[in-house]
RNA sequence: GGGCAGUUAGCUCAGUCGGAAGAGCAUUCGGUUUACACCCGAAAGGUCACAAGUUCGAGCCUUGUACUGCCCA
């Protein structure tokens, strides 16, 4: 009884079968006990807000590929899966859904309204989790974490107080982004700046003392004006040094404003004088505090104008704005309204503008943190792949500034801080307080704030292993080996992490970094949800199936660079998951159900075909590019030598030539069949599965099977040259039947000349597949090419081909082909005789080269002056 | 303004050590050869953005220019 295998591939019944096998054995797990070598990766925990767009999709499936060949390589492979309570992102669905009720948080409460967001998380979490599995990621799910579990939540206060208690964690009155939408502080990289069409007012303020005097500034946002405490200058700006030591009053408001020198002033910039408002700019905020202006607060935590805006108070910002500028310009303050395009932040969840606001909050003191994170690299401990990233991250760390990691949210880990009703001091703490630590008094409340999601994200790596106990976990599986991410979280997590593993544990948290690129649409944008364009890679599984999706994500781009996605893609590598199937299919179908597969001693001990010697060879070249290509994360090289193998070795020529003695190939088959699906499994898991299962196979699942090694020993260079001849030789002979159209049943004769005696005797042993391949009937091996004026001629390496096609021969066709290839050789001809000609060429290229060179152009004479035989012939 | 990439076939992209320009898709022509038309066979398609330099030799190294993109201010 043969091996029976359907005649298409159901992928989504394959998809759904072996992945609950596959937990449900537990070849997921990792045991810290387990005395293999550990390799682990913990994934980039997703925002439990969503679903997975196709940018996870690419992100897994590379850290699948990674995890599924170490675990095949014998490691002991953890990847720990988890999702991120992503602070902002998902308190902005919940309200929004309450919205809809009519309701708000403010109407729950926070304790009944983080209680919803938790079971909103609940179903959320599930959605990742299925879909992770879906996508084959093989997680350990016994270790799935979420960033505000009770243990992680541990690792958070632990964090915050120790760096309280060093000093790295302060209270302050800064100039923060404030999102008045979300209502909360936002951190610098959570602001996204845009560049917009905005308008540039130039406003005249008068000067006091001289009467008739004005002096012009120019502001894209004339409503701060109400703020303005100061003018300033540059320094070296000649022309305004006499207004030092002047004042001048603010229009609407009548406030005096000191005028300041100070280099950070632009004099190219309007006018060279600017309006200074502390308050409400970061700039301007220096300003002042270098020159101790006053700090007046005009716009408030929901952009309106405050009390000091005097008539505008209460107005929103953008309304405020154009009230000020009627009346700037009904009391001919303002000179001029400009077209401008400018840069304005704004809020990376909402995309709301962001107010540069000042507020009281708390901040991580970075320097220090970024002089152990920078060494850390600096020093090889972590490797960034491609390596050029590492330049980014240290040019971020050098300008890194204090991190703003309160957020007045109710969703995230509360703020381990209590304030004294009496003395007012804080107390920060691992245990809940019963009194301040200053006065004794009992009269404590707990901040009302909640940390950056980052501030947790950021101790993920080892967080998620139990720290700060010493539990076995840490010990062995930290440091992890390698970080899979995208380059647009650098700045966020992976610096971030780098920082909290070196200053909590001494070791930075990963080996090594594989920074991938980002997806784009055909039209270059990135993938969104907002956009809408981001891409459901469920539906894409749906329609091409799992693997296929996969191995268009390996196969995409190199490292680093952006990568664009379309469809013909992912179609073709549907193609390529079918092929597999039905050369599978074919092959199994005449191998008994008892057969057993044989192994590589056996298969050496065997006598073997050229062509048997051949596939072997260069499958043995396929298995170690593979390998080379992966210990690098060339993820794109590794699938290309695969797919190159496969369809154009394997199936496109061993296939068709082993149809000549299917029985006696058949162990190669299977061996080289089983092979290929084991260096293909970590790409396309469920369909390797899914036909190791119903072959001959060694072991309980692919999953856990050996990952094929190049064995040296089948590597047979002087098969490869004999093999490549004859197909060379089939390969001329299709050419001359397309191009002549020649009829597909008709055969040919053919006539081979000038074969030295080996060859001769090697091509007469192994003519059977150049009749069967090129459909030819007899070859005659000939000293010399004939006479014969009705035959197409065409050189293979040394030996010249003869096709004789008396009556069907077009003469002028062929005369034309001839010359066409006459002229291809030429050209090689006269550069190759360029280069040697070249004195300075054969003095100073090593000899190898010029050797090399000097061997092809006599082959190329060779090759010249048979076809030109050939030509003269037909004349 | 500062920094980092990119520019190779119609499209999307590879090209690791400087030593014969590659793949997939699309295109053209021909095919029911008993695994596969999601296939098979054959072919065509390139000023490697431009300029200068280094070198015996440059897609690759250097400098400059143009354009595109991203990040940070």
């Amino acid at each position: 009884m043969s091996i029976e295998i359907p005649k298409t591939y159901d992928f989504s019944a394959v998809e759904t079968r072996w992945y609950a096998a596959w937990e449900s054995r537990g070849y997921f797990h990792a045991d810290p006990a387990s005395p293999k070598p550990p390799f682990v990766i913990v994934i980039p925990p997703p925002n439990v807000t969503g679903s997975l767009h196709m940018g996870h999709m690419l992100d897994q499936t590379i850290q699948d590929v990674v995890i599924r060949r170490k675990r095949m390589q014998g490691f002991n492979a953890l990847w720990l899966p988890g999702t991120d309570h992503a602070g902002i992102a998902t308190q902005n669905v919940v309200e929004k859904q309450l919205r809809e009720e009519g309701l708000t948080r403010h109407d729950l409460g926070r304790d009944r309204f983080v209680e919803r967001v938790w079971a909103w998380k609940r179903e959320s979490g599930d959605v990742i989790a299925r879909q992770l599995r879906r996508l084959g990621a093989s997680c350990d799910w016994s270790r799935e974490r979420f960033t505000l579990d009770e243990g992680l939540s541990r690792a958070v206060r632990e964090v915050f107080v120790r760096l309280y208690e060093e000093g790295l964690i302060y209270r302050g009155e800064r100039l923060i982004h404030w999102c008045p939408r979300c209502r909360t502080a936002l951190s610098d990289l959570e602001v996204a700046h845009t560049e917009i069409a905005g308008r540039l007012y130039r406003i005249r303020y008068p000067v006091e003392g001289a009467a008739g005097d004005f002096i012009e500034v120019a502001t894209t946002r004339p409503e701060t004006m109400l703020g303005d405490t100061g003018l300033a200058v540059h320094p070296d700006d000649a022309r305004y040094a006499g207004l030092l030591g002047a004042r001048g009053r603010l229009p609407l408001v009548g406030r005096e404003l000191p005028f300041v020198a100070d280099a950070i002033v632009d004099r190219e910039f309007g006018t060279g004088i600017v309006k200074v408002t502390p308050a409400h700019d970061p700039n301007d905020f220096e300003i002042g505090e270098r020159h101790g202006l006053e700090r007046v607060r005009v716009i408030d935590e929901d952009a309106r104008i405050t009390g000091e805006g005097g008539v505008y108070a209460g107005l929103d910002r953008f309304e405020a704005r154009k009230r000020v500028v009627e009346d700037l310009d009904a009391q001919g303050y303002l000179t001029a309204v400009e077209d401008h395009r400018h840069n304005v932040g704004h809020c990376s969840r909402c995309r709301t503008v962001s107010e540069p606001l000042l507020s009281t909050q708390w901040f991580v003191r970075t320097a220090p943190l970024a002089r152990e994170a920078v060494e850390a690299v600096r020093t090889g401990e972590t490797r960034f792949v491609p390596e050029n990233w590492s330049k980014t991250y240290f040019e971020w760390m050098r300008k890194i500034r204090d991190w703003c990691v309160s957020r007045q949210l109710w969703w995230g880990h509360r703020i381990p801080a209590w304030h004294c009703d009496g003395c007012g001091g804080i107390t920060v703490s691992r245990t809940d307080p019963d009194a301040c630590a200053h006065c004794r008094s009992g009269a404590l409340s707990q901040d009302e704030d909640v940390l950056d999601t980052w501030f947790s994200s950021q101790l993920w790596p080892f967080s998620t292993m139990g720290w700060p106990d010493e539990t076995p976990e840490l010990r062995v599986f930290y440091p992890t080996h390698l970080l899979v991410t995208g380059y647009d979280i650098i700045f966020f997590w992976v610096a971030r992490m780098v920082m909290a593993g070196k200053h909590f544990t001494g070791q930075a948290p990963f080996r090594e970094v594989y920074i991938h690129g980002l997806l784009r649409d055909a039209e270059r944008r990135k993938l969104s949800k907002s956009k809408g364009n981001a891409g459901d890679p469920m539906l894409a599984c749906d329609h091409y199936g799992t693997d296929a999706v996969r191995f268009t994500m390996a196969s995409l781009g190199a490292p680093g660079s952006d990568i664009i996605l379309v469809e013909s893609q992912l179609e073709s590598h549907r193609a390529f998951a079918t092929k597999i199937w039905n050369a599978a299919r074919y092959i199994l179908g005449h191998v008994d159900a008892s057969a057993r597969l044989p192994d590589g001693d056996a298969i050496r001990a065997m006598d073997l075909s050229l062509a048997d010697r051949w596939i072997l060879s260069r499958h043995m070249r396929a298995v170690a590019s593979v390998n080379d290509a992966l210990e690098g994360y060339f993820l794109h090289e590794a699938s290309k030598s695969i797919r190159q193998f496969f369809w154009r070795d394997f199936c496109d020529w061993y296939l068709e030539m082993t149809k000549l003695h299917p029985a006696e190939s058949r162990p190669v088959l299977l061996y080289v069949l089983e092979s290929s699906l084991r260096l293909l499994h970590p790409f396309m898991p469920f369909l390797t599965e899914e036909l190791w299962q119903r072959m001959p196979h060694r072991g309980e699942s692919i999953v856990v099977a050996d990952y094929p090694v190049p064995r040296d020993d089948l590597i047979d260079a002087a098969s490869e040259r004999s093999a490549e001849l004859i197909q060379e030789i089939i390969v001329k002979v299709r050419n001359v039947r397309a191009e002549m159209n020649v009829d597909a049943k008709t055969r040919l004769p053919l006539r081979i000349a000038g074969a030295d005696r080996a060859t001769a005797a090697m091509l007469s042993a192994n003519a059977a597949y150049v009749r069967r391949l090129a459909r030819v009937d007899a070859i005659d091996f000939v000293a010399a090419p004939s006479e014969a004026r009705a035959a197409a001629r065409a050189v293979a390496g040394p030996v010249s081909l003869e096709i004789p096609l008396a009556g069907v021969l077009d003469l002028e066709a062929e005369q034309a082909r001839l010359r066409r290839e006459i002229d291809k050789v030429r050209k090689e001809i006269a550069g190759l005789e360029r280069k040697l000609g070249n004195a300075k060429f054969v003095d100073r290229a090593p000899r190898e080269v010029v050797e090399e060179n000097r061997q092809r152009l006599a082959g190329y004479r060779d090759q010249e002056s048979r076809l030109a035989e050939g030509l003269d012939r037909l004349a």
